[in-house]
DNA sequence: CTTAGGTTAGTGAGCATTAACTAACATGGA
DNA sequence: TCCATGTTAGTTAATGCTCACTAACCTAAG
């Protein structure tokens, strides 16, 4: 995946489009118009619409892989692992707003299969690789084992979704790495029975 | 809000279209093929589209506040009454499917600024009458106080909105009122501070 | 005989995409 | 150095399709 600058700028306005004003309004049109080419340049760049999709789905997945593989993690606890994948996904929400309007709103993928079995094996992987680290902590006495694995992912990552969720809709009006650390803190508590 | 049998039909129809493929798909073509109407009889029903998707969230809102009004609440204690709330979600989404799949998919009414809008008074009566019943349980003691109430508000309903997802994107494949019990189960674990 | 609920046939707008063409630039041999 | 050739990235114009919506008409029930 090396884009060129022309296709980054239409992915980029192209996330900017759908997190603004849905998944309708990505036309072909407001893409071009958005920057300033007309309708068929697009064509230059990608084949089709749904490649485009495709394209805002692996940036997606990428940007996912990037953590869970990164090297900062690597000798981190189970708990700084987690902590460290949360901090990080709110940061890069914080960054870039539009995607995180979109990071979680599955649905706008929905309506061609392909693009609805990408959304979900990107969620799989993403679940599977937290699982593993949840399971482990587990097992180090790092983390309570009297909640099922299962049950504790959906707790850790079910908040940080609504949270982003809320910041999103609210249109970024409150400061979500603050929140996201507060929150945090709390999940912090309630995963070390103490 | 009195639909005759033919509006709520179209009601219907138009979330079963929007769960399946997208909102996209809800076109008045294919309201009215799923029907069996012609298309110019939707209009007899509806003065346009958008009052159909008004019409989608109006419902939404009137479930909301059924369970929250409802009198077989008024006499629970706090963490009884948040277990009916999150039960008679999981029940409601178990029936029917389709809502599940709308229900929590905000983006499908982003489109447009007046259904933006109701969608986010929604939103916010749920968080205000939920943060009401969390509050008034830390005040009696019922439910830990050592974590602030809009952090649990989201560690509650973050994790039961996820579950419902997963259900949804998994094709409903598991049984959601059994996990949602279980659910229920570690999270009472973790309000009770023990 | 009115009206509720349907029909057929159309409207103009917007959609993704293609065809045909062009200007600017790169490259490699005479 | 000059020029033939090809490529890249854009243009205008047009295609066929689908969209929401409307006008005019039909018909059966109250």
């Amino acid at each position: 995946m090396d884009l060129t600058s022309r296709q980054q700028e239409i992915i980029n306005v192209s996330i900017s489009l759908i997190a603004d004003k849905g998944i309708q309004s990505l036309t072909i049109k407001n893409i071009s118009q958005a920057i300033g080419i007309s309708e068929p340049a697009i064509y230059r760049h990608f084949k089709n619409k749904f490649e485009i999709l495709l394209t805002i789905l692996d940036s997606f997945e990428i940007i996912a892989a990037d953590v869970l593989n990164s090297e900062d993690i690597k000798d981190l606890s189970s708990l700084g692992k987690i902590e460290f994948f949360l901090l990080d996904r709110y940061k890069r929400c914080a960054e870039n707003p539009k995607l995180a309007k979109l990071m979680f709103s599955e649905e706008n993928f929905q309506d061609d299969e392909r693009l609805a079995d990408k959304v979900l094996s990107i969620m799989h992987a993403h679940k599977s690789a937290m699982h593993k680290v949840i399971s482990a902590g587990q097992n180090l006495g790092e983390i309570r084992d009297d909640i099922d694995s299962i049950s504790l992912f959906r707790i850790i990552f079910g908040p940080m979704r609504l949270l982003i969720k809320q910041w999103g809709l609210s249109g970024c009006r409150f400061n979500l790495i603050e929140e996201g650390k507060k929150l945090w803190q709390a999940e912090k508590k309630i995963l070390t029975k103490d």
